[in-house]
DNA sequence: TTAATAATGTAACCTTTGTTACTGAGTCCT
DNA sequence: AGGACTCAGTAACAAAGGTTACATTATTAA
């Protein structure tokens, strides 16, 4: 057994332990790979076909979804002890990737062949409830952004946004571009800018270049 | 045995024999129960409680969107053969619906109690493909709501919306007000009419009180 | 150090969408 | 018929957001 192996298999107790019975984690350690992936990492494009399923162990992963043009929304961040749904949406149909991820920290992660999904999710009842609770995860953060995007100004998806980037990211200083920051919510640099000094001036961020520092966003 | 439980078994035969083993489709029939709703008939408001699961047997049922104030935004139709993925969604976790559904069309249906469908889900391989379809289904279909809503313009919404309509009810005359319309796209009455009105003048429909007749939108 | 590049600030302007207000036409009720 | 009501057409205006253009500042490469 490899110190890799050895590794994973902590890892995956650590992280799964309360939510997989010991033979689904034995499962996993035996097929899976772990992997190291930088920030800003694009783990996966629109079109990739999808190879593996992935568990987080630790770092964040932004998913996006992506238009023909190259029009770009951010749709949510997945973290530790999480996995993709629409990975497994993947699996089932197209098997191409319909949307985009990109490592938004230093993520470590264990892959799994996706032909296991399947057959562990008639073996195992913890692993269905995964799948089942991974799902039901993604659908509302999904119909979150929907809600955001349909009914809020851009005023508001942007202090939203900053939010999440802390929270995720577990620091007040985000070290993004207005333009970077455009892209993810599908709107242009100038209307950023715009709507970021208007958050200075009331005193809640403060701006340099490269990154901006969260004051209080309440 | 009655009368509309012969019906029942008849209609899951018809609608969901291809789809389910023998001894699932017993299981259905004996702790579902038949339901006719008419047009228009509002099955589920934004906060009540889910009781049941539905499984569709004719007709159409529109899925909506309600943000507090009471702004709304189609999702999408159920249709025959369907099930509504957010009724499993409220099952885990909050019991109370976060979406509104309506009958789009006379509709039959059969429902069935939402405490069989984890012990469905262990038991019957059928019955866990179809509930894994049905997310991906309606998962794909949030994605599509939200691609049109951040990415297209209102005019291209609107022709989308009419396509549709018609597809689903099978007819090119759609008994909506502009009023209607204007709801199910989130916008206002008066840029519905203003956009219909072009559409008109391009020759793709016809405009009537109370009805509209598409003519080709291709 | 200087030139090139990238990020930001800002003004002017345009387009899309939403709002308000009013009109008239059709429908329903009595 | 007459009045109330609903629906649709339209104009005038407002607001949000997107676009273009250019200036300024910071950073990096030569």
């Amino acid at each position: 057994m490899s110190y890799t192996d050895i590794l994973m298999i902590q890892e995956l107790k650590d992280n799964y332990g309360q939510l997989f019975e010991e033979d689904l984690l034995n499962e996993i350690a035996q097929v899976g790979t772990f992997k190291e992936v930088p920030a800003g990492f694009t783990m996966m494009a629109i079109g990739d076909y999808v190879r593996g399923m992935p568990l987080l162990i630790s770092g964040a992963i932004k998913v996006l979804r992506e238009d023909n043009e190259g029009d770009e929304l951010l749709l949510y961040y997945l973290e530790s002890g999480e996995t993709c749904s629409m990975t497994m949406n993947c699996c089932m149909g197209h098997a191409k990737s319909e949307i985009k991820a990109v490592a938004e920290r230093d993520t470590t992660l264990i892959m799994v062949p996706v032909q296991k999904m399947e057959e562990w999710t008639a073996k195992y009842k913890s692993w269905r409830n995964f799948v089942f609770q991974s799902y039901h995860t993604r659908l509302n953060e999904v119909l979150h952004i929907l809600d955001s995007v349909a009914f809020d100004k851009m005023d508001k998806r942007l202090v939203d946004y900053l939010k999440e980037k802390v929270r995720v990211n577990k620091t007040n200083t985000i070290h993004n571009t207005h333009q970077e920051i455009a892209y993810d919510l599908h709107s242009s640099r100038v209307v950023i800018s715009r709507l970021l000094k208007k958050l200075e001036q009331m005193g809640h961020i403060e701006l340099h270049r490269n990154h901006i520092k969260i004051i209080n966003l309440a």
